[in-house]
DNA sequence: TTTAAAACCTGCGAAAACGCAGTTTATTTA
DNA sequence: TAAATAAACTGCGTTTTCGCAGGTTTTAAA
């Protein structure tokens, strides 16, 4: 049973920038002005050109995050877990979100409006450094990611896929938390869904996976990464 | 002839970060602690995996900023002109950049060491309110870039590639105005050097591109865009 | 102006990726 | 439990992309 409202000062995500600051007092007025809302799995929240309705933060769940590309294919941007940001830009200038968001499991949301974040940020330096530090990382990792949709093949495309999907919400009993389908880590790995399901069968094969119904698990996490080591220079992401 | 420390008061880079908070007094202590430093064509700067030593400005000139992948291929990571930031995180906790920048043409360039960067941006909320909103931004252009190499062919990647050097540098006399040769026209777009020879001769005898020399000029920018014009949803990037 | 080097171009076979169509397996619903 | 639906899988022909090899043109240097 979850409160209406979970309040900053008892929540458990250490890594919600938020919660960084939480002990700054100036934060607190703030902090009533914010709404939560809860979804159930699969249900959309955020839309590509809809109008913004401030930044969320995940007090509890998992979300996809993508871009709807030509003939209306989605492009997974990235997962987000427990105390981490969706929507950017939901303050500044842009009236419209540039990305959907979609919940992986039951999720509760933290809400700020556009107004009450951009009053927040203007009046805790703290934590518009911490956004800024945000973004920047984020950054880093997106054109790492560029790089790699670049040069890497199919097969270490979709490893890097999978490490990424165990790094970011783990495996329990060995196997992956998250049940991606495969068409969806080809939108994510950026390929195609036959693809993925080839090279699942033949990383099973090898015996570097292993699966039970439709889901996987990653048997020899440092095997697969060797794969791609030549890839990864100075950033995992 | 450039004086040896061009003041920023002085400065016509309207768009630089720094240029528009220079009303800000509290900014004036840290401006003298600018270094300021002059490269010619084709000089590297700053190399991956070096340490950090801040983060630097164009106050005049043309970068390449890029990520060196597999095999030693370079993947270009964008274009960069006068007033415009290069080195994301010369600042924060990172000891080492994670791209490698050179200059296209001779290029002055201000910078500001880790140290005084970060004594600003938590002296002046304003400047770090800016560095945010700039990230957000390269952020949501990094992400469509994702979603360009996922889902784009060749051939409309390489116009994708041209147009973004057009918007970013422009033409003279009919002619884009930085000569990217074929090769890192490829590392831009994320192809090889043949396939860009092939697209872009095809475009020629199309009369989209006309060429001079290795220069090449785009005829009608609008019917370029045509052609990309399913994968450009909210944003150019 | 001649020479050398670099960049550009082209053809063609090879490899990789794609996508349809049909089958099997898993999951959900009645 | 049975039926229906959705997801996963596989074979195979097609398309796209790649990359070598050998040429030409352009640019830079002697």
């Amino acid at each position: 049973m979850y409160p209406e409202r979970p309040a900053c000062h008892s929540c458990e995500n250490l890594n919600c920038l938020i919660k960084k600051s939480i002990s700054n007092e100036t934060l607190a007025p703030f902090l009533v002005e914010k709404a939560t809302v809860s979804f159930r799995k699969g249900q959309g929240f955020i839309f590509e050109g809809a109008p913004v309705h401030g930044l969320y933060f995940v007090h509890s769940g998992k979300v996809k995050v993508s871009k709807s590309g030509i003939h209306g294919k989605e492009q997974i941007v990235r997962l987000v877990g427990d105390g981490e940001i969706i929507g950017h830009r939901g303050f500044g200038a842009n009236s419209f979100y540039q990305i959907n968001a979609e919940t992986l499991s039951d999720t509760i949301l933290c809400n700020f409006s556009t107004n009450t974040l951009e009053n927040m940020l203007q009046t805790v330096p703290a934590l518009t450094y911490d956004f800024m530090i945000f973004y920047a990382d984020e950054l880093n990792r997106s054109e790492t990611k560029v790089r790699k949709f670049a040069q890497m093949t199919v097969r270490e495309k979709v490893i890097d896929a999978l490490l990424y999907i165990n790094r970011k919400f783990g495996q329990e009993n060995g196997l992956l938390v998250v049940q991606l389908s495969r068409k969806e880590i080809a939108n994510f790995a950026g390929t195609t869904e036959e693809q993925v399901i080839r090279v699942i069968s033949g990383l099973k094969k090898e015996c570097l996976l292993s699966s039970k119904g439709k889901s996987i698990g990653i048997v020899d996490v440092d095997e697969l990464k060797k794969e791609i080591a030549a890839h990864h220079y100075f950033l995992d992401s």
